[in-house]
DNA sequence: ACCTGAACACCGTTCAAGT
DNA sequence: ACCTGAACACCGTTCAAGT
Protein backbone atom coordinates (compact mmCIF):
# COMPACT_ATOMS: atom_id res chain seq x y z
CA UNK A 1 0.00 0.00 0.00
CA UNK A 2 1.50 3.06 -1.21
CA UNK A 3 -1.14 5.23 0.47
CA UNK A 4 0.70 4.78 3.86
CA UNK A 5 4.14 5.54 2.56
CA UNK A 6 2.52 8.74 1.12
CA UNK A 7 0.74 9.73 3.83
CA UNK A 8 3.69 9.25 6.55
CA UNK A 9 5.47 11.86 4.48
CA UNK A 10 3.48 14.40 6.20
CA UNK A 11 2.01 12.59 8.62
CA UNK A 12 3.25 10.90 11.77
CA UNK A 13 2.41 6.84 12.43
CA UNK A 14 0.20 7.04 15.08
CA UNK A 15 -2.05 8.94 13.11
CA UNK A 16 -2.74 6.58 10.68
CA UNK A 17 -5.44 4.43 10.55
CA UNK A 18 -7.56 1.41 8.25
CA UNK A 19 -10.38 4.02 7.76
CA UNK A 20 -8.29 6.62 6.97
CA UNK A 21 -6.41 4.86 4.75
CA UNK A 22 -9.81 3.47 3.38
CA UNK A 23 -11.55 6.18 2.66
CA UNK A 24 -8.17 7.56 0.80
CA UNK A 25 -8.17 4.41 -1.53
CA UNK A 26 -11.79 4.79 -1.66
CA UNK A 27 -12.68 1.40 -0.33
CA UNK A 28 -14.67 -0.23 2.87
CA UNK A 29 -12.77 -0.47 5.88
CA UNK A 30 -13.93 -4.23 5.90
CA UNK A 31 -12.25 -4.57 2.20
CA UNK A 32 -8.76 -3.74 3.13
CA UNK A 33 -9.06 -6.13 5.66
CA UNK A 34 -10.09 -8.84 3.27
CA UNK A 35 -7.40 -7.97 1.15
CA UNK A 36 -4.39 -8.03 3.29
CA UNK A 37 -5.55 -10.57 6.20
CA UNK A 38 -5.30 -7.57 8.86
CA UNK A 39 -4.65 -4.16 9.36
CA UNK A 40 -0.83 -5.44 10.81
CA UNK A 41 -0.57 -7.42 7.15
CA UNK A 42 -1.18 -3.85 5.70
CA UNK A 43 1.59 -2.18 7.34
CA UNK A 44 4.06 -4.81 6.35
CA UNK A 45 3.61 -5.08 2.89
CA UNK A 46 3.66 -0.91 3.10
CA UNK A 47 6.99 -1.57 5.17
CA UNK A 48 8.62 -4.13 2.43
CA UNK A 49 8.38 -1.01 -0.09
CA UNK A 50 10.24 1.04 2.41
CA UNK A 51 12.84 -1.74 2.76
CA UNK A 52 12.63 -1.29 -1.26
CA UNK A 53 13.41 1.97 -1.40
CA UNK A 54 16.54 1.57 1.55
CA UNK A 55 17.97 -1.11 -0.35
CA UNK A 56 17.94 0.92 -3.56
CA UNK A 57 19.29 3.92 -1.71
CA UNK A 58 22.30 2.62 -0.09
CA UNK A 59 22.68 0.13 -3.72
CA UNK A 60 23.26 3.08 -5.93
CA UNK A 61 26.36 4.05 -3.16
CA UNK A 62 28.26 0.50 -3.43
CA UNK A 63 28.77 1.12 -7.69
CA UNK A 64 31.07 3.50 -7.16
CA UNK A 65 34.94 1.69 -6.91
CA UNK A 66 36.00 3.82 -3.95
CA UNK A 67 37.54 2.04 -0.64
CA UNK A 68 35.98 -0.68 1.55
CA UNK A 69 35.77 2.17 4.07
CA UNK A 70 34.54 4.86 2.20
CA UNK A 71 32.05 2.36 0.85
CA UNK A 72 31.10 1.39 4.37
CA UNK A 73 31.24 5.38 5.24
CA UNK A 74 28.25 5.86 2.37
CA UNK A 75 26.57 3.08 3.29
CA UNK A 76 25.39 4.59 6.16
CA UNK A 77 25.49 8.13 5.51
CA UNK A 78 22.72 6.60 2.81
CA UNK A 79 20.88 5.13 5.79
CA UNK A 80 21.01 8.06 7.75
CA UNK A 81 19.60 10.50 5.09
CA UNK A 82 16.92 8.36 4.41
CA UNK A 83 15.53 8.30 7.98
CA UNK A 84 16.24 12.50 8.07
CA UNK A 85 14.36 12.71 5.09
CA UNK A 86 11.42 10.42 6.08
CA UNK A 87 11.49 9.88 9.46
CA UNK A 88 7.58 9.00 9.86
CA UNK A 89 8.36 5.78 6.70
CA UNK A 90 11.09 5.46 8.57
CA UNK A 91 10.31 4.45 12.46
CA UNK A 92 7.09 2.76 11.19
CA UNK A 93 9.49 0.22 9.58
CA UNK A 94 10.80 -0.40 13.40
CA UNK A 95 7.83 0.18 15.02
CA UNK A 96 5.66 -2.42 14.24
CA UNK A 97 5.72 -5.55 15.90
CA UNK A 98 4.26 -8.30 13.83
CA UNK A 99 1.76 -10.20 16.27
CA UNK A 100 2.80 -13.05 18.01
CA UNK A 101 2.88 -16.09 15.76
CA UNK A 102 3.54 -14.72 12.37
CA UNK A 103 6.52 -14.46 10.64
CA UNK A 104 8.80 -12.39 8.21
CA UNK A 105 7.91 -13.62 4.95
CA UNK A 106 10.77 -15.14 3.55
CA UNK A 107 11.34 -12.89 0.24
CA UNK A 108 11.59 -9.86 2.85
CA UNK A 109 14.70 -12.10 4.55
CA UNK A 110 16.45 -12.35 1.13
CA UNK A 111 15.95 -8.81 0.41
CA UNK A 112 17.66 -7.53 4.17
CA UNK A 113 20.63 -10.72 3.49
CA UNK A 114 21.30 -9.02 -0.02
CA UNK A 115 22.30 -5.53 2.25
CA UNK A 116 24.26 -7.60 4.64
CA UNK A 117 26.11 -9.26 1.88
CA UNK A 118 27.07 -6.15 1.18
CA UNK A 119 28.61 -5.24 4.37
CA UNK A 120 30.21 -8.26 4.80
CA UNK A 121 32.09 -8.29 1.48
CA UNK A 122 33.67 -4.82 2.76
CA UNK A 123 34.41 -6.50 5.84
CA UNK A 124 35.99 -8.49 3.50
CA UNK A 125 38.22 -6.07 1.88
CA UNK A 126 39.11 -4.80 4.75
CA UNK A 127 40.61 -8.19 6.64
CA UNK A 128 41.05 -10.67 4.40
CA UNK A 129 42.32 -13.24 7.46
CA UNK A 130 38.38 -12.59 9.34
CA UNK A 131 36.57 -15.42 9.08
CA UNK A 132 33.09 -15.18 7.49
CA UNK A 133 30.86 -15.64 10.71
CA UNK A 134 32.62 -12.69 12.54
CA UNK A 135 31.77 -10.66 9.52
CA UNK A 136 28.40 -11.90 10.00
CA UNK A 137 28.47 -10.59 13.18
CA UNK A 138 30.73 -7.65 13.19
CA UNK A 139 28.23 -6.29 10.05
CA UNK A 140 25.16 -6.87 12.75
CA UNK A 141 26.67 -5.18 15.30
CA UNK A 142 27.98 -2.02 12.75
CA UNK A 143 24.66 -1.62 11.38
CA UNK A 144 22.90 -2.01 14.55
CA UNK A 145 25.01 0.88 16.21
CA UNK A 146 24.31 2.78 12.64
CA UNK A 147 20.88 2.49 13.25
CA UNK A 148 20.46 3.24 16.94
CA UNK A 149 22.02 6.60 16.26
CA UNK A 150 19.85 6.87 13.47
CA UNK A 151 16.57 6.54 15.46
CA UNK A 152 17.71 8.45 18.51
CA UNK A 153 18.91 11.17 16.21
CA UNK A 154 15.81 11.73 14.61
CA UNK A 155 13.68 10.99 18.26
CA UNK A 156 15.55 14.06 19.55
CA UNK A 157 17.14 11.75 22.07
CA UNK A 158 20.66 11.88 22.52
CA UNK A 159 20.08 14.61 25.34
CA UNK A 160 22.93 16.66 23.80
CA UNK A 161 23.54 20.14 25.74
CA UNK A 162 24.52 21.12 21.99
CA UNK A 163 23.31 19.78 18.90
CA UNK A 164 25.63 17.08 17.50
CA UNK A 165 25.67 15.71 14.14
CA UNK A 166 25.01 12.47 13.47
CA UNK A 167 27.16 12.62 10.31
CA UNK A 168 30.04 12.93 12.95
CA UNK A 169 28.72 10.74 15.11
CA UNK A 170 28.40 7.63 12.45
CA UNK A 171 31.80 9.10 10.85
CA UNK A 172 33.67 8.80 14.17
CA UNK A 173 31.88 5.30 14.97
CA UNK A 174 33.01 4.15 12.29
CA UNK A 175 36.52 5.43 11.92
CA UNK A 176 37.39 4.19 15.35
CA UNK A 177 35.73 0.84 15.43
CA UNK A 178 37.50 0.13 11.89
CA UNK A 179 40.85 1.04 12.24
CA UNK A 180 40.77 -1.50 15.37
CA UNK A 181 38.88 -4.65 13.81
CA UNK A 182 40.98 -4.55 11.00
CA UNK A 183 43.85 -4.91 12.51
CA UNK A 184 42.53 -8.04 13.80
CA UNK B 1 1.81 5.38 37.56
CA UNK B 2 3.33 2.46 38.88
CA UNK B 3 0.88 0.33 37.60
CA UNK B 4 1.64 0.83 34.17
CA UNK B 5 5.04 -0.67 34.30
CA UNK B 6 3.18 -3.57 36.50
CA UNK B 7 1.51 -3.81 33.36
CA UNK B 8 4.26 -4.09 31.15
CA UNK B 9 5.92 -6.85 32.80
CA UNK B 10 3.85 -9.53 31.11
CA UNK B 11 1.94 -7.78 28.27
CA UNK B 12 3.14 -5.70 25.37
CA UNK B 13 2.81 -1.97 25.45
CA UNK B 14 0.20 -2.44 22.55
CA UNK B 15 -2.34 -3.53 25.04
CA UNK B 16 -2.10 -0.91 27.35
CA UNK B 17 -4.96 1.65 27.29
CA UNK B 18 -6.27 4.20 29.93
CA UNK B 19 -9.38 2.68 30.49
CA UNK B 20 -7.67 -0.35 31.35
CA UNK B 21 -5.39 1.39 34.28
CA UNK B 22 -8.10 3.19 35.30
CA UNK B 23 -10.32 -0.04 35.80
CA UNK B 24 -6.71 -1.40 37.98
CA UNK B 25 -6.53 1.67 39.73
CA UNK B 26 -10.75 1.76 40.46
CA UNK B 27 -10.74 4.94 38.94
CA UNK B 28 -12.79 6.46 35.76
CA UNK B 29 -10.68 7.61 32.77
CA UNK B 30 -11.50 11.22 33.26
CA UNK B 31 -10.33 10.83 36.38
CA UNK B 32 -7.25 10.01 35.44
CA UNK B 33 -6.54 12.42 33.07
CA UNK B 34 -7.84 15.11 35.30
CA UNK B 35 -4.89 13.84 37.27
CA UNK B 36 -2.47 13.74 34.88
CA UNK B 37 -3.51 16.21 31.76
CA UNK B 38 -4.19 12.96 29.26
CA UNK B 39 -2.90 10.15 28.66
CA UNK B 40 0.16 10.71 26.90
CA UNK B 41 1.69 12.36 30.45
CA UNK B 42 0.56 9.51 32.63
CA UNK B 43 3.02 7.52 30.15
CA UNK B 44 5.65 9.86 30.75
CA UNK B 45 4.79 9.70 34.44
CA UNK B 46 5.44 5.51 34.33
CA UNK B 47 8.57 6.30 31.95
CA UNK B 48 10.30 8.80 34.75
CA UNK B 49 10.29 5.79 37.13
CA UNK B 50 11.69 3.70 34.15
CA UNK B 51 14.85 6.05 33.86
CA UNK B 52 15.11 5.75 37.86
CA UNK B 53 15.76 2.00 37.59
CA UNK B 54 17.63 2.22 35.32
CA UNK B 55 19.62 4.93 36.92
CA UNK B 56 20.10 2.66 39.96
CA UNK B 57 21.23 -0.21 38.31
CA UNK B 58 23.81 1.41 36.01
CA UNK B 59 25.08 3.61 39.41
CA UNK B 60 25.54 0.13 41.36
CA UNK B 61 28.23 -0.89 38.63
CA UNK B 62 29.99 2.05 38.79
CA UNK B 63 31.11 1.83 42.47
CA UNK B 64 33.65 -0.28 42.15
CA UNK B 65 37.36 0.27 42.07
CA UNK B 66 37.63 -1.09 38.47
CA UNK B 67 39.55 0.14 35.15
CA UNK B 68 37.58 2.91 33.62
CA UNK B 69 37.19 0.42 30.55
CA UNK B 70 35.35 -2.26 32.18
CA UNK B 71 33.41 0.00 33.68
CA UNK B 72 31.98 0.94 30.44
CA UNK B 73 31.79 -2.39 29.59
CA UNK B 74 29.59 -2.88 33.18
CA UNK B 75 27.37 -0.21 32.27
CA UNK B 76 26.55 -1.48 28.86
CA UNK B 77 25.87 -4.45 29.82
CA UNK B 78 23.70 -3.72 32.69
CA UNK B 79 21.91 -1.23 30.23
CA UNK B 80 21.60 -4.97 27.94
CA UNK B 81 20.53 -6.77 30.89
CA UNK B 82 17.91 -4.27 31.60
CA UNK B 83 16.56 -4.09 28.03
CA UNK B 84 16.16 -7.65 27.80
CA UNK B 85 14.11 -8.30 31.66
CA UNK B 86 11.76 -5.91 30.84
CA UNK B 87 11.62 -5.42 27.55
CA UNK B 88 8.01 -4.20 27.13
CA UNK B 89 8.99 -1.38 29.55
CA UNK B 90 12.26 -0.81 27.92
CA UNK B 91 10.72 0.01 24.68
CA UNK B 92 7.89 2.11 26.15
CA UNK B 93 10.53 4.46 27.13
CA UNK B 94 11.79 5.06 23.62
CA UNK B 95 8.30 4.37 21.36
CA UNK B 96 6.87 7.15 23.16
CA UNK B 97 6.52 10.67 21.42
CA UNK B 98 5.82 13.53 23.44
CA UNK B 99 2.58 15.52 21.43
CA UNK B 100 4.29 18.20 19.20
CA UNK B 101 4.77 21.43 21.74
CA UNK B 102 5.67 19.49 24.84
CA UNK B 103 8.84 19.31 26.40
CA UNK B 104 11.31 16.84 28.98
CA UNK B 105 10.35 18.23 31.94
CA UNK B 106 13.80 19.48 33.48
CA UNK B 107 14.11 16.82 36.20
CA UNK B 108 14.33 14.53 33.76
CA UNK B 109 16.62 16.20 31.39
CA UNK B 110 19.06 16.34 34.84
CA UNK B 111 18.93 12.43 35.85
CA UNK B 112 20.01 12.01 32.25
CA UNK B 113 22.87 14.14 32.12
CA UNK B 114 24.31 12.28 35.18
CA UNK B 115 24.45 8.77 33.78
CA UNK B 116 25.79 10.69 30.51
CA UNK B 117 28.47 12.24 33.27
CA UNK B 118 29.27 8.45 34.21
CA UNK B 119 30.21 7.79 31.07
CA UNK B 120 32.33 10.83 30.09
CA UNK B 121 34.47 10.81 33.11
CA UNK B 122 35.15 7.00 32.38
CA UNK B 123 36.22 8.56 28.95
CA UNK B 124 38.63 10.74 30.80
CA UNK B 125 39.83 8.20 32.43
CA UNK B 126 40.49 6.73 28.84
CA UNK B 127 42.17 9.59 27.24
CA UNK B 128 43.08 12.39 29.62
CA UNK B 129 44.01 14.69 26.69
CA UNK B 130 40.47 14.18 24.96
CA UNK B 131 38.94 17.65 25.04
CA UNK B 132 35.19 17.87 27.16
CA UNK B 133 33.17 18.53 24.01
CA UNK B 134 34.81 15.41 22.61
CA UNK B 135 33.94 13.51 25.13
CA UNK B 136 30.28 15.04 25.24
CA UNK B 137 29.70 13.81 21.83
CA UNK B 138 31.67 10.17 21.84
CA UNK B 139 29.55 9.36 25.27
CA UNK B 140 26.95 10.17 22.98
CA UNK B 141 27.88 7.73 20.12
CA UNK B 142 28.51 5.00 22.42
CA UNK B 143 25.37 4.88 24.11
CA UNK B 144 23.23 4.88 20.97
CA UNK B 145 25.15 2.86 19.44
CA UNK B 146 24.59 0.23 22.59
CA UNK B 147 21.39 1.43 22.51
CA UNK B 148 20.85 0.26 18.72
CA UNK B 149 21.84 -3.30 19.23
CA UNK B 150 19.80 -3.76 22.57
CA UNK B 151 17.15 -2.58 20.50
CA UNK B 152 16.95 -4.44 17.74
CA UNK B 153 18.50 -7.71 19.46
CA UNK B 154 14.75 -7.41 21.55
CA UNK B 155 12.83 -6.80 18.56
CA UNK B 156 14.88 -10.08 16.95
CA UNK B 157 15.20 -7.35 14.18
CA UNK B 158 19.16 -8.34 13.45
CA UNK B 159 18.48 -10.97 10.55
CA UNK B 160 21.37 -13.03 12.05
CA UNK B 161 21.43 -16.26 10.27
CA UNK B 162 22.96 -17.86 13.63
CA UNK B 163 22.01 -16.32 17.04
CA UNK B 164 24.19 -13.81 17.29
CA UNK B 165 24.35 -12.67 21.35
CA UNK B 166 24.23 -9.21 21.90
CA UNK B 167 26.53 -9.27 24.67
CA UNK B 168 29.24 -9.83 22.54
CA UNK B 169 28.19 -7.15 20.14
CA UNK B 170 28.32 -4.56 22.56
CA UNK B 171 31.61 -6.18 24.06
CA UNK B 172 33.44 -6.23 20.43
CA UNK B 173 31.78 -2.82 19.94
CA UNK B 174 33.34 -1.14 23.16
CA UNK B 175 36.80 -2.90 22.46
CA UNK B 176 37.31 -2.08 19.13
CA UNK B 177 35.69 1.57 19.48
CA UNK B 178 37.94 2.38 22.31
CA UNK B 179 41.00 0.78 21.54
CA UNK B 180 40.88 3.53 18.73
CA UNK B 181 39.26 6.50 20.48
CA UNK B 182 41.75 6.33 23.64
CA UNK B 183 44.73 6.77 21.08
CA UNK B 184 43.37 9.91 20.27
C1' DA C 1 -11.51 19.94 45.24
C1' DC C 2 -12.30 15.47 43.61
C1' DC C 3 -14.65 12.16 41.03
C1' DT C 4 -18.36 10.03 38.00
C1' DG C 5 -20.79 8.70 33.98
C1' DA C 6 -22.68 9.68 29.83
C1' DA C 7 -21.56 11.42 25.38
C1' DC C 8 -18.42 12.21 21.54
C1' DA C 9 -15.57 11.04 17.84
C1' DC C 10 -12.77 7.84 16.90
C1' DC C 11 -10.48 2.66 16.48
C1' DG C 12 -9.81 -2.61 14.07
C1' DT C 13 -12.58 -6.50 13.04
C1' DT C 14 -16.52 -9.46 11.75
C1' DC C 15 -20.12 -10.89 8.96
C1' DA C 16 -24.69 -11.15 6.80
C1' DA C 17 -26.29 -9.17 2.78
C1' DG C 18 -25.88 -7.42 -1.76
C1' DT C 19 -23.81 -7.52 -6.77
C1' DA D 1 -15.37 -13.26 -6.25
C1' DC D 2 -15.60 -8.76 -4.57
C1' DC D 3 -17.40 -5.23 -1.80
C1' DT D 4 -20.59 -2.76 1.57
C1' DG D 5 -22.50 -1.28 5.79
C1' DA D 6 -24.10 -2.11 10.10
C1' DA D 7 -22.75 -3.96 14.43
C1' DC D 8 -19.36 -5.05 17.98
C1' DA D 9 -16.08 -4.15 21.38
C1' DC D 10 -12.94 -1.22 22.05
C1' DC D 11 -10.16 3.70 22.22
C1' DG D 12 -8.83 8.91 24.56
C1' DT D 13 -11.13 13.03 25.81
C1' DT D 14 -14.68 16.31 27.43
C1' DC D 15 -17.85 18.07 30.53
C1' DA D 16 -22.14 18.74 33.12
C1' DA D 17 -23.52 16.94 37.28
C1' DG D 18 -22.85 15.14 41.76
C1' DT D 19 -20.36 15.01 46.59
Amino acid sequence: MSQVNRFLQSEPAHQLSLRKLAKMVGYSPGTLINLFGSYSRLILAANAQTLDQIAQRLGDRMEQDESAETRLHRFAEAYLAFAQEHPHQWRLLFEHHLDEGEELPQWQWSRIDRLFDMIEQCLYELNKNSRAEDRHEVSRTIWASVHGICALSIDDKLFARTTVSAESMISALLTHFLSSWKQY
